[in-house]
DNA sequence: AATGAGGCCCTAA
DNA sequence: ATTAGGGCCTCAT
């Protein structure tokens, strides 16, 4: 668990419902805009495992919902529904 | 505008 | 300690 995993969960589950941030903002806000690549990496592993944090909230810059660890089709519902009730 | 190839940052083995 | 992988991003064609 390194300092910047922590910012990056952290950042994370600030995400308010309804509300979608994209890997670049996320690193950017973990302190390493460069790293987005990781931010992936990281809530494929750290989320998924031991902490809860909504990590479906994050997509690409692309405007892609971009992949999931549970089924990339699950997080466009989730992201969907999340909108319509935000 | 869309597609292809390359590169940076992190974690896990 | 090094190698490989990834839910990506950006530049070039």
């Amino acid at each position: 668990m390194s300092k910047f995993s922590e910012r990056v969960l952290s950042v994370v589950s600030k995400i308010p419902r309804g509300r979608t941030l994209t890997y670049k903002e996320v690193a950017r806000r973990a302190g390493s805009p460069r790293a987005f690549r990781a931010v992936g990496n990281i809530l494929n592993s750290y989320d998924s495992k031991k902490m809860k944090v909504p990590c479906h909230r994050v997509i690409r810059s692309d405007g892609q919902s971009g992949g999931y660890r549970w089924g990339a089709r699950k997080k466009l519902i989730l992201l969907k529904k999340e909108r319509a009730a935000a």
